[in-house]
DNA sequence: TTTCAATAATTGGTTAACCACTTAGAATTC
DNA sequence: GAATTCTAAGTGGTTAACCAATTATTGAAA
């Protein structure tokens, strides 16, 4: 057993390393959907690392579906198949950090479905959340105050009554690196503010007379604007 | 400090209860953004958990991005705001797991948007990799083999290449899980597997010759069919 | 009084030992 | 010989002690 002493990078490389291991082990035992993996002592003595390093990258392929851990039993192979997991990996792998850019398109592209959704499945109860947050943020504007997260929680309460718990996770964490990027490349200025609260006021009307494809298109023209910025954004 | 044995549904509940009293100690305190939170040993001990109980929480705070930890030094409010905390962990408490409707419903919206990108961004590279995933599903649908995963990674190679990689992440996150359902509730049957094939060549064809219309039209025409099915999948 | 170095206390992270539970196989019984 | 009980090894999970780094405190020097 080694002692690491790592940074955040390597600690990153590292899991990586782990990972492409495992995958390489399941490759040459010929582990199926189901297969016992070796346990996490054996795994901490064949790679060379520590219990902790192998717990987290087994629980890093737990997220993404591939592993399946049981309690005083062990690790298995999920059930899908040794072609989808090696595939699933390699994208694992050489996953990118999300750049500004990438999440406002995707931020975007679940909006305008959960605002169409919103207006369909929306129940009264979703509507008083939504009333709740569009007052909180004309208040803020009107009063000459930075309202970023109160815009955001109006998003959210659509997201919240678009009856999809996915597109609602999504959105979730999306939420605060947008915030973060919006602060940092200082979006939404005061001319933004003052017009996005009747922008706001139509797409929760459209949403309140179950009006999909006007809360669409209100929700197009409200992120009109935000779109043509982000793309001329450059990053570092 | 409190001995706890619990099963992974207890567990999950108490998580929760955690993150409440966190909120609300952020409230009462009123914490600011990069204020910083008592010690994981205090609040162990305030909330009468274990410490593992509370880094688990602050763990599931952090992958939404509301408290981040520095090593040796704290954690800290992230820099969203408190009213945008509040509204998001009201969201992250009543969140539910995601039903098979769900998922193919962002599936879709997610599949017709990264086809389009992918037609306008794909590199040379891109293409041989969407072409390799292409044959090798062709070449055991015609062997009568189950092909749900050549199928699946198909569907990866086109999210690789839309080159947004929040995109990606998020199909990467629902893949394993609609292969579960999928195979639960025997989608995919000999008969759509055939049609699939040449579907898979019209929109490998138009992500070849950069048409983002047409590469999005034949995404919606192949999964024509999946939409029909799921929404008639009643479940338990 | 101010400055700054030395030191003590505190922090999140890590780890070795431990835990309850599972599992496989030996031992026992019929 | 088969079925069942018992035992011991092995499992992922948990925890108390420990670690290096940070931060707060002290106190002597200027």
């Amino acid at each position: 057993m080694k002692i690491e002493i790592l940074n955040s990078n390597e600690k990153r490389s590292l899991q990586k390393e782990v990972i492409a291991k495992v995958r390489t082990l399941i490759n040459e035992k010929n582990l199926e959907p189901g297969d016992k993996l070796p346990s996490e002592r054996m795994l901490s003595e064949k790679f060379e690392v520590t219990r902790s390093t192998i717990r987290e990258a087994i629980q890093k392929l737990e997220f993404y579906g591939l592993l399946k851990s049981i309690p005083q039993s062990g690790t298995f192979v999920a059930n899908i198949g040794v072609i989808a997991m090696n595939g699933m990996i390699d994208d694992i792998l050489r996953l990118e950090v999300p750049n500004f850019k990438s999440l406002v398109e995707t931020r975007i592209l679940l909006e305008l479905k959960t605002a169409r959704l919103a207006s369909l499945r929306r129940t009264d109860e979703d509507l008083i959340k939504m009333k709740e947050a569009l007052d909180a943020y004309s208040k803020k504007v009107l009063n000459n105050e930075i309202a970023v997260q109160e815009d955001l929680l109006f998003h959210l309460a659509i997201a919240r009554a678009c009856g999809n718990s996915t597109m609602n996770t999504f959105m979730l964490i999306i939420t605060p690196e947008i915030i973060t990027n919006f602060k940092k490349y200082h979006v939404c200025d005061d001319q933004l503010a003052y017009s996005a609260i009747n922008e706001h006021k139509q797409i929760y009307n459209a949403i309140k007379e179950q009006n999909p494809q006007l809360a669409k298109q209100k929700m197009k023209e409200h992120f009109k604007e935000l779109y043509r910025y982000c793309y001329n954004v450059n990053e570092i």
